[in-house]
Parts: C-alpha cells; structure tokens; sequence
DNA sequence: ACTCTCAGCGTACAACTGTAAGCTAAAATA
DNA sequence: TATTTTAGCTTACAGTTGTACGCTGAGAGT
C-alpha cells in the first residue's frame, strides 16, 4: 500500500522529463532529441522508456504542460509583487518575464520553439497555455480599466504577444543590448494601453 | 564561353533550394529534411550535393536569404497598392501579408521557425531580414507622420511583431476564425497608432 | 506463502543518416 | 587538338535511430 513501485516509476518518469529538458538548449531544440540520449540520461534503458511514455511526443506534451505550470505561477507571482511592492504593473511585469527567460530558459525554449513547430498537437498545446496567459491578463484589465470584454481580450492578446517575443529575442541578448529590446517594449505596451483607452473612451461617448 | 556548364550547375542549385522548399509544410521543418531526401528530390545523388553546399546549413542560409526577399517584393507591392488604390494603409499591410502567407507559406514556415530556431546564424539571418521589414515601415512612419525617428522605430517594431505573430497563428486557422484574428491584428495595429500618436503630440508639446 | 504485475534490462534488426574516395564524361581552356 | 576542370555518379562505411521480443527480479495482492 505504501506504493514503493509507483514512487519510483514516478521518480524515473520526473528524471526523464528532467532529462528532456536539460538536453534543450540554445542549439538543440526538442525535435533534435532522440528517445535513447533522454534515456540514456535518465540512467534507463532505452527500451524502457516506453514504460512511462508511448511517444516522445508524449514526452513532449507533458513538458509543455509543465512549462505552462511554470508560466502561469510566474504570473500570479507578479501580480503580488504589483499588490505588495506597488510597482507599475507594466513595468513589474515585464521584468518578472525576464526573469523567467533567465531561471527557467529551457522551459521557455520549448514553449517558443513548438508554439511554430512541426506538431499540430504541440502547437495547440502551446497555444492553449498562452491562452490562459492571455486570458487572466485580460480578466485584470477588465476589472482595473473600465473596458469591455472584447477590447480587453484584443489588448492583452497584443501585450503578451509583444512580451513574448521580445522574450525570444532577450535568449541571444546581454547587458545593454537587453536593457534597450526591454526599454522598447515597455514602449510598446504603453502604446497599447494608450490606444486601447482611447478607442474605449470613444466606445463609451457613443453608448 | 557561352557557359552552358555554369547555366546547368545553376539549375540544379536551384532545384536544390526548390526541392528543400517543397519539402516543408506544417508538420516538416527544415532541420527535419535530410541531405539525402533533399539531394533525391532534385534528381541528383546524395553526394552530388557537395558540388553546390558546403553542408544543410548553407542551403538553409541560401533559404533564409531568398524568403527574405520574397517578403521586400510584397513589401513594395503593398506600398503600391496603398498609392494607387488608396486603401487604408493598416488594412491593405494587414491583408497583402496574410496574402504572402497563403502564396509562399513555406518562405514564411522557414522565417516563422529559424526565428527561434537552433542555429544561432540562422536566427540572426531572420533577425536581419525582420529588421530590414521594420526599418522600411520606420522610414515610411517617419515620413507620413511627424514623429521622430526612435518612436518610429519602436512603433514599427511593434506593428511588425504583431502582424508576423498573426501571420503565424493564421497557418493552422480557415474561414471565420482567420477573419476574427485578421480583425484583432487590425485593431491592435489602431491601439499602436493611436498610442504612439498621443506620446509623440507630448513630446512635442515639451519641446 | 504463492501468484501476479510490471519497471527495467539486453539483444537484435532494419532503416536511415552524413560523407569519404575515386571514376567518368563532357565542357572549358590553352 | 591536347589538357585541365568539374558536376555528377557509384560504392562503401561507420554511426545513430526507433522499437520488437523476451527475460528477470522485486514489490503488490491474495
């Protein structure tokens, strides 16, 4: 009843997503990864693998559902930060994106490259996670902005669009290179929101 | 002199690089095709290919370079348009490039992943012929408004983004869902104009 | 205590990969 | 015309890949 068996199927399965995603790196997608080098640094054999997952796809989905966990914990994370230290919520947020870029790159890795991959599957998969993102972004817009629904969703959609991407191009960048690509989105997102709000204002002057 | 040995060895270079562009779609990128299959499909052994590339690598950089002119054709052309049939000029940008989408998607398949890809050269590539699409719209801002030419930059940076992003997502949508996503870029692309507008008007009031 | 389940192993194989070496015939050059 | 150059060929090899098959030994269930 203890479940010794299950635990340790459990470790080794958590040892080969570990695997997965240590093997990601600048130069080597998911794509590039073969079913015997993940195992081969699980510590199994590579015939064993198929104990735990029928594909590597599905060793795929699953990493994409873990870098998703990842994604939305960094955004309620952020969100306290704006409540306690009181910061901008544009700049807050933004850096706490970076940050992610940094502590959690691979996770990151994986999110960017199969939101465009070869894998219908994956890129739905990635597509739903960034949903959410954009989902709660637009929930709070909603209830801190007077804003219909419609117009929040357009919006936030534009600023995780803009974060994201200015994430993909922080991978290949340092220092004060960086520090400007993160000064140009704080930018934009300050257009958006000065846009959105006007057109908003307007929205309501008619009704 | 007339080089008919040249014009041959020309040729096959080019059904190499068409061969190479055929054979991506949705669910095949380019690190997946291999030197051997590449070769097979222009009709030429898989050794023969050396005569023409030093390795995939420099196909793919040979790719990049061509999608990469393909996309500042349509450029030009959706300049023109805007001249003679007067359109608006967010809407016929928006809709020429959806256009480039269907007629070359693989050009665009090739940016959309090498972007992001595993090849440091490869992503620099992309950067490159993005930043060429971003600085032709920059010049095209700064002439039509009065605008200076950072915000011109940082507006055009995010125009370009959002439309590559939308570009990305159209692929795997048809029919009404295309059109809603067209919609949004349309109204996000207004949000930046809008925005951008009001901060340079207070800039220039400080001036 | 006895049986069943199953995570992990080793072996084996066919398919494919990139590429080295050397030949050939035709175009270019002299 | 004689010589050189070279695009494309064939053959060959070593490496890697996914995965089928069957075994084993230790936990789980009774």
């Amino acid at each position: 009843m203890s479940g010794v068996r299950a635990q340790q199927k459990q470790k080794t399965r958590q040892a080969l997503i570990e695997a997965a995603f240590n093997q990601l790196s600048a130069d080597h997608s998911f794509s590039n990864l073969s079913l015997r080098e993940v195992a081969r640094e699980a510590g199994i054999a590579p015939t064993s693998f198929y104990r735990h997952f029928k594909d590597m796809n599905e060793l795929g989905l699953t990493m994409v559902d873990e870098a998703g966990l990842t994604l939305r914990q960094l955004m309620r994370q952020a969100r306290r930060r704006i409540a306690n230290d009181g910061g901008s919520v544009i700049n807050t947020s933004v850096v706490t994106f970076m940050e992610f870029i940094d502590n959690s790159s691979n996770q990151f890795r994986l999110l960017l490259r199969e939101r465009s991959g070869t894998s219908k599957a994956f890129r739905a998969a990635v597509a739903r996670e960034v949903k959410h993102f954009i989902l709660e972004l637009a929930h709070y817009l909603e209830s801190e902005t007077k804003c219909d629904a419609i117009h929040a969703y357009i919006q936030s959609e534009a600023m995780v669009t803009l974060v994201f991407n200015a994430g993909a191009e922080a991978l290949d960048l340092e220092g004060q290179q960086r520090d400007e690509l993160t000064e140009r989105v704080i930018w934009q997102l300050r257009y958006i929101t000065r846009g959105a709000g006007h057109y908003i204002r307007e929205t309501n002057k008619e009704a």
